[in-house]
DNA sequence: CCGATAATGTCAGCATGTTGTCATTGTTGT
DNA sequence: ACAACAATGACAACATGCTGACATTATCGG
C-alpha cells in the first residue's frame, strides 16, 4: 500500500524545514536595519513577552533550545547594552535577563515592523486556518517535547 | 485593538521554530543507528526522492538551503561512500549527486525506521487535519520564497 | 539537618547553516 | 560568434545551534 498520509506527513516535515530556514530570513531582513539578528530577535521577543523575570534557561525553556545558545546570545546583548543580568532574590547564582532601556526602545522600533509584516503576511489568511495549524503544530511539539 | 491574528501569527511562527528543533532531534535519533545526522537525511531523502538526477545547487534548491551547506554534506557522504559525483552529460562542471549501493542499502534501512515513525506520529491526526496544515505552510513557503 | 539530586554557569569542541569572494564554465541575446 | 550574464565550485569567515564535562549552588527527601 502507499499510504498517503505516511507521505503527507514527510512533504509536511519537509515543509517546515524550509518554512523555518525562510523565516529566519524574515526575521533577520526585518531586524537589520535595527541591528539585531533573528537570534537575538527570539530572544528579546521572549524576555518581552513574559511577564515575570526570566533566567537563561527560563528563556532557553521557553524557546525550546539549550542553555548554553542562549546564554552566548544573552552575553552578546548585555555587552550591547540592550540586555542586563538582575539580582535573582529567588536565587543567587541564576540572575534575571531584563531589558534596558535601549532594549526596550529596540524592542518598540521591531515592533513597529514586525506588526505590519504579521499582519500582512497573514491578510489572505482565514484565521480558522491559522488556529487550526497552530493547533497541529503544538500537538506534534507535545508529541516530541518529552 | 488587540489584534489576535498578529498575535496568533507571531504565536505560530514560534511554534514553528520549535517544532523544526524537535524534528531535527527525531532525525538525529531515528538516523543515529545507520550513521547518519539529520542533515545527511535530508540529503539523502532528496536525492532518492528525485526521479532525475540532482547536482548540488539541485539539492540545495530542493531542500531551500544554500549550495555551500550542501556540498559540505555530500563531500562528506562521499568520503563515507554513500555517494559518488556523477559525470553530468549536461554540464561539464556540474556534476550528479548519486547513490552508491551502499548509500542505496542505508536508504532502505532508514525507511524502516522512517516509516513506521511517521504513520505513529500521525495516526490519532485526522488526515484533513494534515493536509490543511501543509496547504497553510506551503503557502507561506510560496509568500517568502522569492 | 544532611546527603543525594537537580539546576546553573562556564568552557570546549563540533555540526550545520549563512554570506562573501573569486575563478571558471555555461547560457543567452544580439 | 561574441559579449554579457548566470551558474557552479572552492575557499574563508562567521553565526547559531548542539553535546559533554566540570564545579558550584539550590532544593528536596529521609
Amino acid at each position: 500500500m502507499h499510504s498517503p498520509k505516511r507521505l503527507l506527513f514527510l512533504d509536511f516535515v519537509l515543509s517546515v524545514f524550509r518554512l523555518n530556514g525562510l523565516l529566519i530570513s524574515e526575521g533577520d531582513a526585518m531586524t537589520e536595519k535595527l541591528g539585531l539578528t533573528s537570534a537575538r530577535w527570539k530572544v528579546i521577543g521572549a524576555i518581552a513577552l513574559s511577564s515575570k523575570g526570566l533566567t537563561v534557561p527560563g528563556i532557553a525553556r521557553v524557546l525550546g533550545q539549550s542553555r548554553q545558545a542562549v546564554q552566548r546570545i544573552t552575553d552578546v546583548m548585555v555587552s550591547d547594552n540592550l540586555l542586563f543580568y538582575q539580582v535573582n532574590p529567588r536565587h543567587k547564582r541564576s540572575v534575571i535577563v531584563t531589558l534596558t532601556d535601549a532594549g526596550t526602545e529596540i524592542y518598540n522600533l521591531l515592533r513597529e515592523v514586525q506588526d505590519p509584516w504579521a499582519l500582512g503576511t497573514t491578510e489572505d489568511i482565514p484565521i480558522e486556518e491559522l488556529e487550526s495549524a497552530l493547533r497541529l503544530v503544538r500537538r506534534l511539539i507535545q508529541k516530541f517535547d518529552k
